[in-house]
DNA sequence: TGTTGACCTTGAAGTTGCTACAGGGTGTTA
DNA sequence: TAACACCCTGTAGCAACTTCAAGGTCAACA
């Protein structure tokens, strides 16, 4: 099949399947005479496979471990479990990261409640006062 | 004062400070004789004030209008609160998508519970046989 | 036969908010 | 005079794509 129809049975574009390729996701397929793109059911699991992890947020680096864990079929799925476990924990961290920028933004909201002029917005002095307390670097890329 | 001093006393690097004046969030500063660039209080004001806000995980864009909404000192604070509030939704937003995420994540956790092999690893099927559900569109920055 | 339209090709540039050079100039101290 | 810390400009890199430009291919229709 073409570009195209793999795309849309993966349910995204021939520009991210390019992209894909590009970046050593997925393998080169086999050219037409045309140097039309040429795949077959194999590139669409794993075209699959790739997309059902970025569903997840996993980035391109956990998913090329996955995919690297996957190819010796000797090897059992502990691998699999740590690199799963190791998401789960990014997931759990930036969840927890918001919460707390959540509580910062509704008290901050709170300073002022209603419509007035700038000098005296609670907001804006907020805005202005704040410590900038050394943000907590990120530990994640959600 | 100097760039580098500027940069200390807002807690950011002289680089983060050269790329806000490029990207027009702080005005450019005077220039000494030897073109080195001079600052006074109110660009810390103002570099605090930005720092504040990114720390708070506003975008450029955001804190842009918020810088904007301030120089009329007319106006009232109704459109600094309506931005305020519009990030605050996308906070939200953001956090209800990752509960949902680590939701889908526990799941597949779930389905291996010990090392075994790869072919019978209940992760590595769920990713596999995963709907490619349409992951919802990002409608927030974070 | 010509042409329209849908599809394919490559490569480069844009997105966000910086960070990290490279290659130079300036200024103070030893 | 040299070392060293600081400043300057401009460019490239990060992640995961998206968008665009400029063109090639192919089937169908008038």
């Amino acid at each position: 099949m073409k570009i195209g129809e793999l795309a849309r049975l993966a349910d995204c574009t021939s520009e991210t399947v390019r992209f894909y390729e590009k970046t050593g996701l997925l393998p080169p397929p086999q050219r037409e005479a045309n140097n039309y793109r040429s795949y077959g059911e194999r590139h669409l699991e794993r075209l699959r496979f790739i997309r059902n992890c970025r569903a997840l947020d996993m980035t391109h680096e956990e998913i090329h471990q996955l995919l690297s864990l996957m190819v010796d079929p000797q090897s059992d799925c502990g691998g699999v479990n740590q690199v799963l476990d190791a998401h789960i924990c990014h997931v759990d961290a930036r969840i927890a990261e918001l919460v707390q920028l959540k509580a910062q933004l509704d008290e901050l909201r709170q300073r002022c409640q209603q419509t007035q002029a700038l000098d005296a917005c609670g907001i804006l002095q907020g805005l202005a006062e704040m410590e900038t307390a050394a943000r907590p670097e990120r530990h994640t890329h959600l």
